[in-house]
DNA sequence: AATGTAATGTTATATTATTACATTTAGTAT
DNA sequence: ATACTAAATGTAATAATATAACATTACATT
């Protein structure tokens, strides 16, 4: 992808050639690390899912992988998503029923995430300060916290 | 309902039938206050969502609702659950597909929801000051904010 | 009563996700 | 190298969630 191709995105114009290398290398890090491994089809998945910024549907991603491997069938698709999801190399976006690739899987992180309701394209806010203060609150109510949620849909820099 | 069939929730015994009372009229309120008509089915489906904390689903509730309308289909739930939150009676659930009665319908608030993933109870706690950390971080990133989801799992107290 | 709008009825279909079981592949132990 | 084992994939069917399109009915206003 040449310069003039880079999208925009965190409100910032971007190699977007870089997200994509940067995010295949934390997959074969991360894998290798966990002992997991990154076959064919869910790298070729993680690929199209980190192709953009924008959140993309399973059957979206189905219809792309289908291009190169005519015999996928919706849970190929999803076995990859849980091997991805469980990895932490990509999101599920529970409002939209679709997917994003993390562009910083190799770091612990606690993250809201932004959705442009126009474009489409979410990112990753890094939150963990939201995220203490929820747990203690939940805490407080005798609420024993796992898996926290934290989505905001509006309009991105581009969008607005 | 009696006393001894009262449930527990909000880490608090209480008269759920007070709960049920408590929606229906702030119901009956809110849709006259709006200038729009809370009918037989719509009030029907926000009792039944309305008779437990436990977050259901729109089949559930389908199954629930044809024991005494048996045309009922898909959509007529559906669309009533688009009235029911529309007028802020009812929240959806993302993480789950599934349904909850708001307990504050008439008071503008801000929240959690937190979920038992255990009994599936699901309660709203207020998180204003949460919301305008987020929508401030947001605009840092020139993001427009609209809607924010908070959703978090775990173990209430009586199944932790 | 005539009119217009909102609500509901009815049928069909779209979209998202999982289950079950067979087969193949790849790593491990012999 | 061979046999074994567990993980991954293939394949078919189906479950679960949600919406579209159009006809009919009920309700409010005149
Ligand atoms: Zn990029
Ligand atoms: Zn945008
Ligand atoms: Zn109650
Ligand atoms: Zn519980």
């Amino acid at each position: 992808m040449n310069k003039t191709a880079d999208e925009k995105v965190l409100q910032q114009p971007h190699n977007h050639q870089h997200c994509m290398t940067q995010a295949l290398q934390s997959a074969e890090k991360i894998c290798t690390d966990k002992g997991v491994r990154l076959t064919a089809i869910r790298k070729r998945i993680l690929e199209l899912i980190c192709s953009s910024h924008k959140a993309i549907g399973a059957y979206e991603l189905l219809d792309l992988f289908r291009k190169e491997d005519m015999k996928a069938k919706p849970v190929t698709i999803y076995r990859a998503l849980d091997f991805l999801m469980e990895a932490g190399l990509v999101h599920k976006i529970e409002s939209l029923n679709a997917f994003i690739g993390c562009l910083q899987a190799e770091t612990q992180h606690q993250s809201v995430i932004l959705i442009c309701d126009n474009c489409k394209n979410a990112f990753e806010l890094d939150a963990s300060s939201v995220y203490k203060t929820i747990f203690a609150m939940s805490k407080e109510k005798q609420f024993t916290p796992t898996t926290l949620t934290i989505e905001l849909h509006g309009l991105c820099d581009s969008c607005s």
